[in-house]
DNA sequence: TTGTGCATTATGTATGACATAATAAAAATA
DNA sequence: TATTTTTATTATGTCATACATAATGCACAA
């Protein structure tokens, strides 16, 4: 079925140019040679040449994979296999001042999503250092008078502590692309007014819950916390 | 503060190449100038003279903002900015065969992460013929005794819909990246052996506490229903 | 053995040329 | 005049070649 869509798409849309293809090539290599992280592959002009094509298509389509993260090149060991930090490079492609509006939203909503999902994650892996870390923070916590980016400060530590707690880099790196996402969106008019800004579950009982409770309640306080941007998103 | 951290990565790290420059100023252009979606940038010979480079180094620099999404370039009419679909790009980078095990993992966990923290914009945004949906295809669930493929393409043809009844695009793009990893997390040695498929809550328990239930009873139950997962990632 | 320097090699950059496709302008026809 | 066809123009796509640059390894000398 991979082959037949694969198929499809090549006999479609022909529309393909000459380093689509190439492209296409180049990756399909990678994935039935089972080249392992750390492999070299091809010069360029061995490639130009086993291809037929000119070398400064090979050097696109290798270009594509390098911005994809699939490969590094140095100046003269030709170029390696690399394992994508698939996130690190995406965060540098999100603008939130050119991700269009209802992707920004979307985004705004799958971090609220991640909080309240990772109840779990936190409860089998958090640490006794961890807790203390988090108390550490919570006693710092600003009170409402307190100035706006100080505030925010606060929230980016203490919610920034909940994701390494899970221990999933991956999710920590999300996190950080979300984060210029979360604040565009949030100051933008993309969201509805907040009507009035009350705090339910507060970070102090989040952590209590993290001490004494279980994932379940972990999920319902969090959702809780979260109603401020919740409310903003539903009616 | 951008500026000073932008001439710490240039004096610091000089092994910057030129496109490297370049690109990094075309993306500033973009920002700069507020450019919307639509809008056409230079030819890239004039960007070339404007920035005293030959037109390769324009054309590579241009080359990766299009691998990023950030534009799109026709025939005649030049480079146009777009917005970026993210995750349909990385989708094509997305490898299991390429990641690391670690990533590979750590996605697995994402996916059980979003599948739980779903919960209120499942609530917030089904509608009845939503419901009628998911009753059709619960109504044709394979007992265990039932083929494999068959029970793959079950689950998901389940829990595909419930992602679209979120009605978050981007959340559906993400799953479809995730999908390849899930399955290959899943059949590798990457996780636990699993001890006894056992089934808690089933997908027609799941649609009767969306059709009759909370978020919160829908929380704890797709927990439970996923608890196979779980138990392979945990002890 | 250690270090310096040179040769080699593969990528990085520059330049010029032509192909191709999309658009606009001009011409031809009804 | 209106409409279609042809032609010209333009900007990206592809090719070819030459040289710059940096990393690697080898040879030679101290």
């Amino acid at each position: 079925m991979a082959i037949n869509s694969l198929m499809e798409d090549f006999s479609s849309l022909d529309t393909s140019s000459l380093v689509d293809k190439v492209e296409a090539k180049l990756v399909q290599l990678l994935k039935d040679q089972k080249l392992n992280v750390g492999d070299s592959i091809p010069k360029e002009l061995e490639l130009a040449e086993r291809l037929g094509v000119s070398r400064t298509v090979i050097r696109e389509a290798l270009l594509r994979l390098r911005v994809m993260g699939l490969i590094e090149s140095k100046k003269k060991k030709g170029a390696v296999i690399t394992s994508p930090d698939i996130f690190g490079i995406i965060s540098k492609s999100v603008n939130p001042h050119i991700l269009d509006q209802a992707t920004l939203k979307e985004m705004f909503e799958l971090r609220l999503m991640l909080e309240i999902g990772m109840a779990d994650f936190i409860f089998q892996r958090i640490t006794p250092a961890d807790i203390k870390e988090l108390k550490q923070i919570v006693s710092k916590e600003p009170d409402a008078t307190q100035d706006y980016l100080f505030n925010i400060e606060h929230e980016i530590a203490f919610h920034g502590k909940l994701y390494e707690i899970t221990g999933n880099e991956t999710l920590k790196k999300f996190q950080r692309m979300l984060l210029p996402v979360f604040d565009y969106v949030h100051h933008s008019g993309l969201l509805k007014k907040q009507v009035s800004i009350k705090r339910f579950v507060s970070h102090k009982g989040l952590v209590d819950i993290i001490e004494s409770g279980s994932p379940e309640m972990f999920r319902n306080a969090m959702r809780n916390h979260l109603e401020n941007h919740f409310s903003r998103l539903f009616e």
